[in-house]
DNA sequence: TGTACATCAGTGAACGCGCGTTCACTGATGTAC
DNA sequence: TGTACATCAGTGAACGCGCGTTCACTGATGTAC
């Protein structure tokens, strides 16, 4: 480890942990230089400005789950078997680093609105990956026709909105202890048939 | 119309088109006197601040949601219709006020952590009133077993997402136009069993 | 082993700027007599 | 109908503050000889 990274390290855990208690904007730089330890200024000897610290911790997080959806989206395993497993690991990562999870939550919109400008390796982005594996499944005929961005979004949406109700307190539990329930509830929305089916 | 509630709408109208335009936070109130045709000073004529023009549009919107739903709650009918129509409703007023329905949703965490404090009445959030409504399915055996808040969760997160979705343009329609598709997905989530279910 | 030098993380005082907000005011509108 | 007054939305200049950022610096560490 380089003389130095200690801080740099310092400030992001630090960063991270203020941006999701009190939301990105009202976390100054004076307030993360506290926090971790050091001045304001040392800020500066890592990151050109806070706006690219910032970046660069929801660029590195959100690439860090599109990397791990991507590995197992290139399973060679039935569309169901994959989504399951996909997740199942964004579960796990929920309770890995929680912190992480909730930054990217908050940060979604302001984040994708500045990244939409930097072009980005395809797999960097987890909800690019999943799409893909949708839309591939349908195309395939593993999934009845339909919208896959559509699909998409609810299967995103399930995950997405179980975290937010655990950020909220609304549900006490991390995504880990739902994970059973949460798959439970994705596979129903893939199910070939809805309701009313006949065979 | 009394006199200057001209002027009072129009802040309203151009500062809830800017916070959806480029974030809450990076929106100032010169911003919005200019976007209105008026002096910044004219924004305290009629709120105290800034933070309270946000918290007014954020906890007005909300509310004229949670009234919706709630409306549709009371209505004597068995669950799955309630639930099909409270989702139209959604889809509706996304139609009918999309600036309004992307603000909440951009806003919705800090609008929830500021709301936190303020005693506000029970109908005046929507998801407290689809929560109501779904634990009460379950209580009364409408419902198989299970959270109540992670379906909660689940339904919330399909048409949330739809509108995310749509308002990064990953979906071109908006949500009335994809009305039938997000019904029929949200039935799907209450369905009674899943798969591998056997008569 | 000892000395001289280069590197570089971190410091601390200072900067200019744009922010939200204030306040004495103006001027149009409505009301009383 | 005409005059005097009250009301109040909106003005414009000014404020103090906290922000992100800069810069000359210090001092510890690693390397060369």
């Amino acid at each position: 480890m380089r003389p130095g990274t200690a801080t740099r390290n310092r400030i992001r855990r630090e960063a991270l942990a203020l941006f999701v208690a009190h939301g990105v904007d009202a976390v100054s730089v004076r307030d993360i230089a506290t926090a971790a330890g050091c001045t304001p200024s040392s800020l500066y000897t890592h990151w050109p400005s806070l706006g690219a610290l910032i970046e660069e911790l929801f660029a590195e997080g959100y690439a860090a789950y599109g990397r791990a959806l991507a590995e197992i989206a290139a399973r060679p395993l039935p569309f169901p078997a994959r989504l399951e497993a996909m997740i199942r690991r964004i579960c796990a990562l929920h309770a890995e680093d929680r912190v992480l999870f909730e930054f990217l939550l908050l940060t979604q919109h302001r984040g994708l609105h500045a990244a939409a400008s930097t072009p980005v390796e395809p797999d960097a982005n987890p909800i690019e990956v999943l799409h893909r594996v949708v839309a591939t499944a349908m195309a395939e005929g593993e999934l009845p026709q339909g919208d896959p961005a559509l699909l998409t979004a609810a299967l995103v949406g399930v995950v997405v909105q179980a975290a937010t109700f655990a950020h909220y307190g609304r549900i006490a539990r991390g995504l880990d202890a739902m994970a059973d329930e949460i798959v439970a509830l994705c596979l129903r929305l893939i199910a070939a048939e809805p309701e009313g089916a006949r065979r």
